[in-house]
DNA sequence: GTTAAACTGGATGTCAATATCCAATTTATA
DNA sequence: TATAAATTGGATATTGACATCCAGTTTAAC
């Protein structure tokens, strides 16, 4: 449904949402969210382009948030990196149908609009907001929580 | 979004829908739906084994509905060819997470499910009794429809 | 300026999804 | 029972997603 690369650009978004005081390396980001190093670098320079990040070259440089996290919703970090494509005309290139889609084409491309609208609904922020005992990326079992679900 | 298998499927599926009358051939089925022949073969076996459509050898064979029009949603045979796969449980494998996913995961997940709804609500049937000028798999620029959308 | 940290861009490797081909098997019918 | 139509299953390409590697460039700090 999701592709790899889109969950580790939302992890990668995720842990630049906790971490703002400063850039935050490729190395480091990958350490946390469990993403190859090397393949994290490519998803970020992608998510630099369209404006999602910002890159610091040199000593001390990395990565940081492009905007604030309740300016970032999640379907613009799946947009950014593997954009939802909506169904515009009919895939069989029916000329009759054009882009007045047929009920099946239209049910498929209905499910995909609620799949945008739902994404689009969740920013960075609501995200780390929401109270939970599971928060993104951290590992509480260390932290004696017996008592979370 | 969905693989190109998904919406070969799903054609093949509509054609048996629209053509219950007899076995249709892979040859017949590909010509009409615009599938790669030897690709849709393959489809047609998939889902065959999970008794969507039957199968018969021989002279005068094809494949044919395993079920009626009604008794198949468009999820069924999307989940036959491409399962979506729901998020189970924490993705980086936290254990503190487990299957209590965190507010990232949970809204992915969410999303899932808003499609795996959306496209279990509809029949084969219901998608074809639908009332359009634009018909799943037909042409009809040849008819005179110049009223059409 | 030198150095070490860090991103950038290009080349390359790996694997699963997509797609093709064909020999073997099945089967209706003449 | 001979034939032609059709599926079946295996082998084999092709392509794009995922992933790795590295030489080159940038930059903060000493």
């Amino acid at each position: 449904m999701f592709s790899q690369t889109v969950e580790y650009a939302l992890r990668a978004m995720i842990y630049l949402a906790q971490n703002t005081e400063s850039p935050q390396p490729t190395e480091e980001i990958a350490k946390v969210t469990k993403v190859p190093a090397a393949y994290l670098s490519k998803v970020l320079q992608s998510m630099a382009k369209s404006g999602l990040v910002i890159s610091q070259r040199g000593l001390h440089g990395g990565f940081r948030l492009g905007k604030s996290p309740d300016e970032v919703n999640i379907l613009d970090i799946v947009n950014s990196v593997d954009p939802i494509k909506r169904i515009q005309s009919c895939p069989l290139g029916l000329k009759s149908h054009g882009t007045h889609l047929c009920p099946l084409h239209r049910r498929m491309d209905n499910a995909m609009a609620e799949v945008q609208s739902a994404l689009s609904e969740s920013t960075l922020a609501e995200v780390l907001a929401e109270p939970t005992n599971s928060v993104p990326l951290i590992d509480t079992t260390c932290l004696g929580d017996e008592d979370s679900q």
